[in-house]
DNA sequence: GTGTGTGAAATTCTTCACAGCG
DNA sequence: CGCTGTGAAGAATTTCACACAC
């Protein structure tokens, strides 16, 4: 390793900042400090540099604070996020139709090619711009077209299929949206967006919040 | 307080146990284990065994498994999820629309009653089955309803105007699946669902183990 | 003076090890 | 004998404090 090893909370902010730099940029901003970064992430501003200290040395100028352009550029070369990653969707009902329509992942870099359905003539099917596929095509269609990434959208019982056939073509993220964990290789990165698990948690910080006067929602 | 002070991690852990303990238990499932439950959400027995120690005394029996019926009870009794939850949609675009249709957070307590729009002629709002409103009068409706969670699906230039109404109208809980954060005053929970990071997250996972032979992904 | 960079301290979280129960 | 429950040990992360640069 030419690098130090690099904590998973330490790749999910910079990631975050990664996300925000881009917006910055767009809006014309030139310098962004830690303690900006800091408050716009709700963390402090030593964790910020504490993070920045993994791209390297010269990441920012002492008594200038940081360069969006640069700061931007070194961030995207750690960790390899300039490049299209070719996508699919597995499950279109609406949820998957709308992610297919989704057109910030797109200017992140996610360029979702295909669809795929145990019900090829879904309504919805026809609302989307990418060629849509029966289920059982996965793999064949993920190796022919080169995809990399999964998003599941598909029902809970249809996910860990979904999933080894997206493993068996090929892919080495998958994006789950389905609020079930499935069982991947070692190797194949998933992430979890679970919106039944955010919704109780949510709830569950509300109940404590209200039981005990202490900051609970401060550290959320 | 009357109880040891949750930690954060451990409140993620058993909102996500209590969803699983609610599949078990539709699949008729009697008993579970702590080995089963960690390896579900991936991490140890150690650590769900920990976690629910916060529930009290009693709530394993030691030498059986863990009574899914039981456990899911104290867990609802201990986060206060029995309760149905009033909710609203602000933003009724694809991902908006999908989201007030989607019949799992339903079924996990949460109502959607209410769903706003700048633009009240959308041709979504067709669609759902749930009275529709300009945005202009989230805070009155809010306020008439008795809603207290509120799900912000708009484009990002939006989202803090959309959350101070949210917030002036009297929500507790925000569902942001805006990439972008929003502020709001202590004691308003909020949760980021953000796609574009989650994909960046992924991305990053995968540059970073190719780079190295370390196990990093059993880690993600 | 403002802001970065980083070793050290403090805290938080996880893992371990073992007592106790069915 | 396998499983729960928990204090103690260990590991990882965050916070602090201060040197250095502009």
């Amino acid at each position: 390793m030419a690098y130090p090893q690099i904590s998973i909370p330490t790749v999910q902010r910079l990631a975050q900042v990664y996300a925000r730099l881009g917006e910055l940029r767009s809006k014309g901003t030139r310098k962004v400090s830690s303690t900006q970064l800091g408050k716009e992430l709700g963390t402090g501003s030593h964790n910020i540099r504490k993070d920045f200290s993994v791209l390297g040395e010269g990441a920012g100028q002492a008594g200038a604070a940081y360069d969006v352009e640069f700061l931007r550029n070194r961030i995207q070369q750690r960790f390899g996020l300039g490049r299209t990653i070719r996508a699919c969707i597995v499950g279109l009902g609406r949820l998957g139709t709308a992610i297919a329509d989704y057109d910030s992942l797109r200017k992140a870099g996610c360029d979702i090619v295909a669809g795929f359905d145990s019900n090829i003539n879904r309504v919805e099917t026809i609302r989307i711009g990418i060629p849509v596929h029966p289920a059982y095509q996965i793999s064949q269609v993920v190796r022919n077209e080169g995809i990399e990434l999964g998003i599941l959208t598909v029902p809970v019982f249809g996910a860990q299929e979904a999933t080894n056939r997206l493993v068996q073509g090929g892919v080495q993220v998958i994006l789950n949206f389905v609020p079930s964990k499935v069982d991947v290789p070692s190797g194949v990165v998933v992430r979890n967006i679970d919106m039944i698990t955010e919704y109780l948690i949510a709830s569950a910080f509300v109940t404590l919040k209200s039981e005990s006067q202490n900051d609970t929602e401060e550290r959320i």
